[in-house]
DNA sequence: GTCTATAGAGGGATAGAC
DNA sequence: GTCTATCCCTCTATAGAC
C-alpha cells in the first residue's frame, strides 16, 4: 500500500478521478479518502488540485501501460490476443461496477479544452502508450505500421467501449469490439515475448 | 438558427458542453451565450441544470443519429463506408478546433457515475444509435448480429478516437480506426438504401 | 415572459499554531 | 511535516419587480 503521505493523496486522488472525473473531485474528498488533512494536500503539491492531478495521471498512466502487454504475453496468435484485451477488459469492468478502469480516459475528456495543463499531462501518457504498445508489437514481429495502427485502434476502441460500456451498465460493448477487431488478425503469428527488463526500484 | 428563447438556450447548452463537459459549463455561461438572463432559464426549465442537459442531450443524440446513415448512404461496399465515416469525422474535427463532434460523450463520461439522471438520458441515446445503425444496415442487407456488432465497434470507436484525438490535437486516431477497421468489410456489397420516410415538422 | 438582486452552499486556496 | 480555521470566489437556484 502507500506507505507516505504524499503517495496515499496520489493513490486517493487517482481512485476518486477514474468515477468522478476531475471537477466531480474535491480537494476535501481527496483528503477525507487519503486520510490527510486539508492542508497537507498544499504542502506536498504547492500547485494544488491541477498538480495533484498531474502525478496522479502520470503515475497510473505508466502502471496501465503495462496492462496491454501483460495479456498478450501469453499468447502466440495475434487475434487471440485481441481478443483477450477486451475480454479481459470486459472482466475486469463487471468487478468494479462498471468504473472506467484508470483515471486518464476520465479525465481527458473533460480537460481536454479547458486546462491546458492536464490534457498535455492526459495526451503525453496516451502518446506514450501508443509508442510503447507500437514499440512491443514490433518486438514481437509485427510490421512497424501494422503495429502503430492497431495500437491507436485498440487504445481508441478501448476507451470508447468503456465510455459506452460506464454509460449503458453492460459489457456488451467491450465484448463486441473483441468480435469486431480481432478476427481480421487471426493467423498472424507473434514471434516469442522479450522479457522485460526489471525496472529499477525507486 | 434558433427562434425562440428557449430553443435558443438549448442551442447554447449543447455547444459549450460538447467543449466543456457538464460541470464545466455554469448557468451563467448559457446565459451569457443564448442572450437570456439567468432567470429565463429557470422559467423554461423549471429542473434546472440537469434538465437542460437532457434535453440538450436528447436533441443533440437524436441529430447526430443521422449522420451514420447519411454518409453510407453514398456506398455500396460495406468496407468504403466503414472507411468513410472515420474521414469524415477526422475531417469534422479539424474544421472545428477539435471540439467534439456532439455533446454526448463529452457529458457521459463525466456523469456515468455522479449524475444518474443524465447517465440514463445519455444511455438512451447511445442505444438508440446502436439500435438505428443496427436497423440501417439490416435494411441494406447486412446479416442482423453482424449489424449490431459492427455499429455499436463504430460507435465506440469513435467516441474512442474522438478522445484521443482532441487530448492529442491530431486526427491521427480516427484515420487509424478507419484504416483498422474498414478492410475486413471490404467487398461486402450494400443493398440500395431505402428512402427515408420525411420527419413531420415540427 | 423578462430580468435583477441575492440567498445559500460549496469550491480552492492560505495562514499560522502546533 | 501536521492540522484547523477561515478567506474569497463561483456556483445553483430563488424571489420578486417589471
Amino acid at each position: 500500500m502507500a506507505r507516505s503521505t504524499r503517495e496515499s493523496i496520489l493513490t486517493a486522488a487517482a481512485e476518486l478521478m477514474r468515477r468522478r472525473g476531475y471537477a466531480g473531485v474535491a480537494m476535501k474528498d481527496i483528503a477525507d479518502a487519503s486520510g490527510a488533512p486539508i492542508g497537507s494536500l498544499y504542502h506536498h503539491f504547492r500547485g494544488g488540485k491541477a498538480q495533484i492531478a498531474r502525478e496522479a495521471l502520470a503515475n497510473a498512466g505508466a502502471a496501465y501501460g503495462l496492462l496491454i502487454p501483460a495479456v498478450v504475453d501469453a499468447y502466440t496468435d495475434l487475434g487471440e490476443a485481441v481478443q483477450a484485451i477486451f475480454d479481459q477488459a470486459a472482466d475486469d469492468m463487471e468487478g468494479t461496477a462498471f468504473a472506467n478502469m484508470c483515471p486518464v480516459g476520465s479525465v481527458a475528456a473533460e480537460v481536454a479544452d479547458t486546462v491546458e495543463e492536464l490534457r498535455q499531462t492526459a495526451g503525453a501518457v496516451f502518446e506514450g502508450w501508443i509508442a510503447g504498445g507500437t514499440a512491443y508489437f514490433v518486438a514481437r514481429g509485427v510490421d512497424e505500421r501494422r503495429a502503430r495502427d492497431l495500437t491507436t485502434a485498440v487504445i481508441g476502441g478501448l476507451e470508447g467501449a468503456f465510455l459506452l460500456a460506464r454509460t449503458l451498465r453492460s459489457v456488451e460493448p467491450l465484448r463486441a469490439a473483441g468480435r469486431v477487431l480481432a478476427p481480421q488478425y487471426r493467423g498472424m503469428a507473434l514471434a516469442a515475448p522479450v522479457p522485460e527488463p526489471a525496472a529499477a526500484p525507486s
